[in-house]
DNA sequence: TATATATTTTAGAATGTGCTAATATAAGGA
DNA sequence: TCCTTATATTAGCACATTCTAAAATATATA
């Protein structure tokens, strides 16, 4: 079994043949949700925005300055982070007179989100995250 | 039911008491694990660094080379890459004489990635993703 | 209509991220 | 030992992100 060498780069360690990496780079550019995913996870994957999804998990809906009070933000720091999540789907929005309600989409990468939170809630730090399965 | 002024800015609408805001906002410190799991997200939620999480979902283990080809990108790129997954306790390593491979750690987090990616394999590009859930 | 409240948008500054290129480290083999 | 391969580290540049402050937009009410 013939090892390729890397284009620019000398790498011919115990690795793949060419029509192999050929068949694995075949297969990753077939995965086209890859690209929405990671840009999902970058979105809710922001300190403030996750405390925005949990707040909104907790208490189903909330206006911008509900939020901005409870995340000790402006109003306007906040509204640039709904716009974020609104843009990926995460969030939705309805108006009630002049206040703006904020509440979570329910799909399904935001219900995955509700059950690691979930699963978070009541625990202690880091335990659910960096727990190993031993199997 | 009295409303609460949001301290510097009004906003005084149909919202939450002072009360209730001290509450949510004690609720909201004692979540431990959410900036955790930000800073996780934080780190899958990259392009490139999901693909590599693809890879060693599909390929049980990778060496720095294989993925630098697999993903055409300079091996010290990936190796950076691959730190900020190491530091986050999502890869580890094994050395074999001078390759070090990588694998996804067996926890919590990662397993719920693997299903994500599993659910997202065949199926059509965005439809895992955006599918709402109508109960 | 004028004024207040609620939210959004924009520009700009500070900070963070991801790459390249060069260098460093580590291990294997002549 | 010297040279090659494999990976890691560092500095620095380009670009992205997140905040603040100011202005704009939208709705409600006197």
């Amino acid at each position: 079994m013939k090892k390729a060498h890397v284009d620019g780069q000398l790498c011919i360690g115990p690795t793949f043949t060419k029509a192999e990496f050929s068949l694995i780079k075949k297969n990753l550019s077939d995965q086209k949700g890859l690209d929405s995913l990671a840009d999902l996870l970058a979105v809710s994957g922001n300190r403030q925005r996750l405390k925005i999804i949990y707040l909104l998990h907790a208490h189903k809906e909330m206006c911008v300055c509900d939020l901005a009070e409870c995340l000790e933000m402006k109003t306007s720091a906040v509204s640039q982070h709904l716009r974020k999540l609104k843009d990926k789907n995460i969030v939705r929005s309805r108006r009630e007179k002049q206040t703006i309600y904020y509440s979570l989409v329910p799909n399904v990468f935001t219900s995955n989100l509700r059950d690691i939170l979930t699963a978070e809630e009541t625990k202690e730090p880091h335990s659910f995250m960096y727990k190993e399965i031993t199997q």
